[in-house]
DNA sequence: TGAACGATTTATGTATACACTGTGGTTCGA
DNA sequence: TCGAACCACAGTGTATACATAAATCGTTCA
């Protein structure tokens, strides 16, 4: 294996998962040194890393983990919402209806409480992504949600999903995988839709930052 | 100004324009010669034109320019259909509605024959776009975005645009425009919608691979 | 004669040395 | 005492040397 992609792989783990922190300094000599390797493959991998919109440079001199806010949430997905509606709308059309049906009962099959992890939902929810991406079989898309999800991985880091959110979004895959299997690309999107919509109100209440348009529903929720 | 950064846009030109066509292999040696770098900066240039998807690593010692083919077109459109959209609803939103009608004026006041070059349509584009990511704010689409510029402007090449549907585009910009200094989020995602599919069709019969249902509306026209 | 194995060559991957720029601190002058 | 200029240092950008792996060509054996 190549130095630079262990020095990717190892630098994106720590970015995800928080070891290295939004704001914090990466010189190359540091860096390198830290990961036993020298500065040419580590100057790839901060490349690539910058490509991914994971690390910025501050300054001419200067590369930083990149910051995200509430306001980058709300922009990562208005990008996830046209590409996964899209994908869902290729999905109902192209995808082997036989693989989606089984995604379907994958979901249906999971039993609030029985696994103790969220490890085994995240397991699932990563079947699906993949399966819709070889459903899809369009690179282009599948290279921008690619980039999306790296981000998404520490969005989800920031805002810990409380378990009937995740019993939710089980449910909402469930849906979206049996429009598919169905052929149904009006039904995929829009399940779709409303899923990443729940998934999005749900970040913003973890992170602490609801937007007007849902401090109105949940109140709404309150009085009811 | 970086060698690195002189080296990838050399490249990144050359790939658009042709003059390194598809298959061409790109040589680490070869090309910091001709180019008048170092090996170091090439690779890096290189690593950037990989993330863009202009160049694959056809085996793991040789890089060569990505192909690109009918199929390829259809799915770059099928993402840029579904950033576009969302860019021109999002636009609709929150565009300076003075800006978008200067640029619905812009191509108004465009008489077909009276500017020479293709070159005047294309900077109106270009300037149409640069308002429009600015008008989103989303880095996340416009990044998406500038990728699949990127490959556009070889699709361009490859399928040259007849003067009719040049003056068509124009037309078709000037609804968005308006759509956008409106605030008509609806409009403007389907006028949007139309001009690409408009602009798609063209572009695949210039290619000489018109898919069925293209077929089925020529036939239209011509009996009509 | 064909196939397989090995050696040579070539190109990539990595390490390191050098150069240059930008920044910060200190010192000198007003 | 304040400001400006100069020097020093740190860190990036680039070049090059070296190692390694793969591909190809030649030779040998069946």
């Amino acid at each position: 294996m190549r130095a630079s992609d262990r020095a990717y792989d190892t630098l994106l783990d720590e970015i995800q998962s928080g070891a290295l922190a939004p704001g914090a300094v990466l010189g190359e000599v540091e860096q390198a040194a830290r990961l036993g390797v020298s500065r040419t493959p580590l100057r790839e991998a901060i490349g690539r890393l910058a490509a991914d919109g994971l690390v910025v440079q501050q300054s001419p001199r200067v590369t930083v983990v990149s910051e995200i806010d509430a306001g980058d949430i709300r922009e990562l997905f208005e990008v996830r919402r046209a590409l996964e509606e899209t994908a869902a709308r290729l999905a109902a059309q192209r995808a082997d209806a036989a693989t989606f049906s089984a995604l379907a009962a994958g979901f249906a099959a999971v039993r609030p409480g029985q696994t103790d992890a969220p490890d085994a939902y995240r397991e699932l929810f990563a079947q699906f992504d993949a399966a819709l991406d070889d459903a899809v079989a369009n690179d282009y898309l599948t290279s921008a949600l690619r980039t999306i999800r790296t981000h998404l991985v520490r969005v989800r880091r920031m805002a810990r999903d409380k378990p009937e959110r995740l019993v939710a979004a089980i449910a909402e895959h469930r849906l979206v995988a049996q429009a598919i299997a169905a052929g149904d690309e009006e039904l995929a999107a829009h399940a779709t839709h409303v899923h990443l919509h729940n998934a999005l109100e749900s970040i913003l209440a973890s992170v602490g930052e609801a937007r007007p348009a849902t401090a109105a529903l949940v109140s709404e929720e309150g009085a009811a």
